[in-house]
DNA sequence: GCCATTTGTTAGAATCATTCTAATATAAAT
DNA sequence: ATTTATATTAGAATGATTCTAACAAATGGC
């Protein structure tokens, strides 16, 4: 919830994570989380930090991605060989890519059925499955 | 086939999609189609052509692996933002992804079954569809 | 509370994968 | 064979990402 404080509910959850919530962390989390799902990566992070008046470096801006993603706030996103994807969405789902565009977008929860998967290779485990959809 | 003119089918593989049969394509060419199915990395490549004696800058690896790829002799797979992997298989199927090793594995054919696929954005039409199943 | 020590965080500099472009080589035309 | 056009190569430049040295915050002893 947004209250008159509106850092409270963010310091909160970088806590939980065991995240300092530093005036940096603070300032990224409030752009991801305070606004709806998003996918983003770190360039166009840093931009809006900046666009924001606040001083934070492109590598903080990595680091932060990096940290939330291992605590369970981000998931990445692998689609292009060149830069890295960050969803807020944190639930299993697929994506759609837009080539030219360079953007990404949900597959609807449900609109697409993955049938049984196959065994892993010999003493492997499947740690995560993506369907990626790319489009034009 | 190979013959006691290890290059002439190479060569005719070359002409065919439009690329001159250089001492650089060759040599690539040779150390990607004449060795089974391969996933591979610019790296990679770039070293065994080295190992293999022939002087070819790793600039070069990069633009015959995307002229290949374009020429429909070799297929990209994206795995991990960081790197490029290339196949020699260009018959669409899917990928195990071995996160520690780095490695690609294809799916056995016919072992996934990907339902219907949901419809694309507005305005857009799928172009491909990748099935990356990540194993630790 | 205050200082020392440890631990966590930041961001400038370095690195690595990839692409760009000027130089080189091959092919086509005369 | 020489000129002109086109294709190819690879050194240098770029862009995304990571590393590490400087900095800041927390903890423990007094």
């Amino acid at each position: 919830m947004i209250t008159a404080r509106p850092y409270a509910h963010l310091v909160e959850r970088l806590k939980a994570a065991k995240l300092r919530p530093t005036r940096q962390r603070l300032a990224l989390a409030k752009l991801l989380f305070d606004n709806g799902d998003r996918h983003i990566t770190a360039e166009i992070l840093h931009d809006e930090v900046l666009a924001a008046g606040m001083k934070v470096s492109l590598a903080t801006v990595y680091n932060s991605l990096h940290q939330f993603t291992e605590a369970g706030l981000l998931r990445e996103v692998i689609v292009d060989s060149g830069r890295s994807y960050f969803d807020t969405n944190t639930v299993e789902h697929h994506h759609f890519y837009h080539v030219e565009k360079g953007e990404l977008e949900d597959v609807p929860d449900g609109a697409l059925t993955l049938g049984d998967l196959p065994a892993a290779p010999d003493g492997t485990t499947i740690e995560r499955v993506d369907v990626i959809i790319r489009v034009r």
